[in-house]
DNA sequence: TGCCAAGGTGTACGCCGTACACCTTGGCGG
DNA sequence: CCGCCAAGGTGTACGGCGTACACCTTGGCA
């Protein structure tokens, strides 16, 4: 996992693992069966760190677990990669979900809902989703960018990446954070108003 | 394209590729730069299969263009993977995000609330979201089965996979479709609340 | 007629995961 | 004290991958 968190998942390969830990490649196969059992495993690790749920209102109690995990999850950039790749979800990835299936239905959600918000969560209820863009990168040379804010109008004007252009634009650089917690609260404000319709 | 319709991405190499086509594998190259510029070449051809946005109120004619995407990715099973592969997005990938940028501009929403709604709209904007788990897999083996029930008793019961067991479960086998529609809608009722709050 | 670009070829390198046979070592029962 | 045996490290090898680089073929046009 140092390695991991140091080199991102791309590097980890068995062969340098074994090499960090000063032994042969072979070695490692002592330990675990092929690769997938150790990401498996780290996987399982991340996680354990994932404390346990808090007591109260469903809603703000998932909402602080799903925050905890992010911030698990944030400690190790390669995690979420990593999760997606599994074909089989690991046992604990398997009970954490269990016990997140349990706040809802402890907050009162029928079966079928409980269910549908499984599904409609999704990977964040491990704090992740999948952005099919990321603004993080920063914008490099000026020209391009005004082609490009020119061939993709509205996604300039949205990424405010016009800086100072055309766009008097509202918004700064992007913010994961925030946009993390409104799709959240998005979520979780909807499955309160079924919840409350269903009873 | 049809190879990795029919094989799976993970079975599509350039060497594959090339002996599917009767060639050498470094003919490829005289026709692509790396195999990253054949992947983005066919997430375009992929997203080039989503019709043009129709007319209409904006969340209909979104709901229906999302689907119609979620119909153009089904029909290529590799294309979500793929995408998610990107370090950068293909160019008409971004074609398309900045249409859909551009529906919720037409519909009403503040430039704010457009870079808001489209990250929480993430990968759904393509049809696609990251599921945890896949039910799909069929249950194997009764008394498997029964131990994973008393592992975890709630996913257990969310996905009725303790069949008669003890769960009077009112869910039956998990349909993608419904549940990716559930959340769907969840996400755009939200969304079109906040542009109503907005205006 | 001769050239030249487009595109196919062959060889080679360095990476990967891992099968298989082998060796070392330390602790424990006899 | 001896011998064994399990745990774990070693070495070699195979088949796959992406792709760099030098080379060859061919068809059309000046």
């Amino acid at each position: 996992m140092s390695l991991a968190d140091a080199a991102g998942t791309d590097v980890l390969s068995m062969r340098k693992l074994a090499q960090e830990l000063g032994v042969v490649p072979m070695a490692l196969y002592k330990h675990v069966a092929n690769k997938d059992e150790l990401l498996d495993g780290m996987v399982d690790l991340v996680v354990a760190e994932i404390g346990p749920p808090g007591a109260g209102e469903w809603k703000s109690a998932m909402r602080a677990r799903i925050l905890g995990a992010r911030r698990a999850l944030r400690r190790h950039p390669w995690a979420a990669r990593v999760i997606e790749s599994r074909t089989a979800p690991p046992p604990a990835l398997l009970g954490y979900l269990d016990s997140m299936a349990g706040m809802f239905r402890a907050g009162g959600f029928s079966v079928a809902l409980t269910h549908h918000a499984m599904h409609a969560m999704g990977s964040r209820l491990l704090g992740f989703s999948q952005e099919l863009f990321d603004d993080t990168g920063a914008a490099p040379d000026p020209a391009f960018v005004r082609q490009l804010a020119r061939a993709y109008p509205h996604i300039a004007e949205i990424a405010g990446a016009a800086a100072g252009h055309d766009a008097a634009s509202t918004v700064g650089a992007c913010d994961d954070q925030v946009e993390f917690e409104f799709a959240l609260d998005l979520l979780l404000d909807g499955l309160e108003r079924l919840r409350a319709a269903e009873a």
